[in-house]
DNA sequence: AAGATCGTCAACCGCCATTAA
DNA sequence: ATTAATGGCGGTTGACGATCT
């Protein structure tokens, strides 16, 4: 639209060429698309030109990857493609068109969008530095469990034991590699019962005086959100042990459990483990500070259904 | 009912790297 | 070797529909 920012287009030559800004017509939309069809894609200035188009050659590129192209996906991202860009952005922060290479069909627009809306949502809410370790610690103890019980309950739950999951597809596309150097390493324990459970908690609670520093130290502040994943966790814990352990330590998750098996294609949730040892303490201060209990973030659309915070801190009054 | 505010997403901008002339 | 054109990326903006007051 012409109007969509006010012209900058003061030169003389742009006044001649008439360049249109803003949405995209649908007429624009057929010339693009018909253009390519018949000559491909690539020199984009050209091509606008050719095709009869008023636009820059960026405006077409950008139609095109982000709009047109057939392959595009639309629509709302999956739990699995949620848990990737929360995954991979944890390792490679804002490189959205890196994400996207591994989303296929999603462009990096689209990613940098979700991020955007939903992710920096969350931390503008909690007041918490999105970039802050606290609130990695939250993706990754609270968000990503979370998706990643979504996908296990997307895909055939029949099939599904304590031992064997489904590997998302998207999942299988990174760091096979990787995640079978490290699964290895991965406790097999945690609390078998709601009992002891709370005693490793109170075993926690009595460390976490040496343990303040979260800024300091990620490790430390991750290990405390699992904790406090693990108390939202105690109660389900008791009906279903496997899906909690499964879906409640992210931490261990994103570095030890992705137990890629390369012939069963399939990793292994008794990896993922309950056995952290540190702190509940030192989050649970910021967290009190943000009034978390009013953010109840299933209520807020967070993932389409995460942790309610005012659920941790029932649990956290409990023990 | 109407105005204000919020959330989403398409599109633009500026910068930098690469390629072609 | 130089320079202009092009492509790609991340950050930002603004329109618009939804929701709130």
């Amino acid at each position: 639209m012409s109007s969509f920012r006010k012209s900058g287009a003061s030169s003389s030559e742009d006044d001649a060429e008439q360049l249109r800004r803003g949405p995209w017509t649908l007429e624009e939309d057929t010339l693009l698309i018909n253009y390519i069809a018949s000559h491909g894609e690539g020199r984009w200035n050209l091509l606008a030109k050719r095709a009869g188009l008023r636009r820059t050659g960026k405006s077409c590129r950008l139609r095109w990857l982000n709009y047109l192209k057939p392959d595009v996906k639309r629509g709302n991202l999956t739990p699995q493609e949620q848990f990737l860009i929360l995954e991979l952005h944890s390792k490679w922060g804002n490189r959205w068109s890196r994400i996207a290479q591994h989303l296929p069909g999603r462009t990096d627009n689209e990613i940098k969008n979700y991020w955007r809306t939903r992710v920096e949502k969350q931390a503008r809410h909690l007041k918490i530095d999105s970039n802050s370790a606290a609130f990695q610690n939250l993706i990754r103890c609270n968000w990503m469990p979370r998706l990643l019980q979504k996908m296990e309950e997307s895909s055939s739950v029949s099939s599904m034991t304590s031992e064997n999951l489904t590997v998302p597809p998207l999942l299988d596309q990174i760091s096979q590699h990787e995640a079978l150097t490290t699964v290895q390493q991965a406790p097999r324990h945690g609390p078998r019962n709601l009992n002891e459970a709370v005693q490793s908690l109170h075993q926690l609670e009595q460390n976490s005086d040496s343990e303040h520093s979260a800024a300091s130290s990620c490790v430390s502040s991750s290990e405390s959100m699992k904790n406090i994943s693990k108390i939202s966790q105690f109660a389900e814990y008791q009906t279903n042990p496997y899906r909690i352990i499964g879906n409640n330590d992210y931490n261990t998750l994103s570095k030890d459990c992705y137990y890629f098996d390369n012939n069963s294609s399939c990793y292994n949730m008794e990896a993922i483990n309950l056995a952290s040892t540190s702190a509940l303490g030192d989050f649970a201060s910021p967290v009190g500070d943000c009034h978390m209990a009013e953010n109840n973030w299933v209520d807020d659309g967070f993932a389409d259904g995460l942790w309610s915070m005012g659920e941790l801190w029932e649990l956290k009054s409990f023990h």
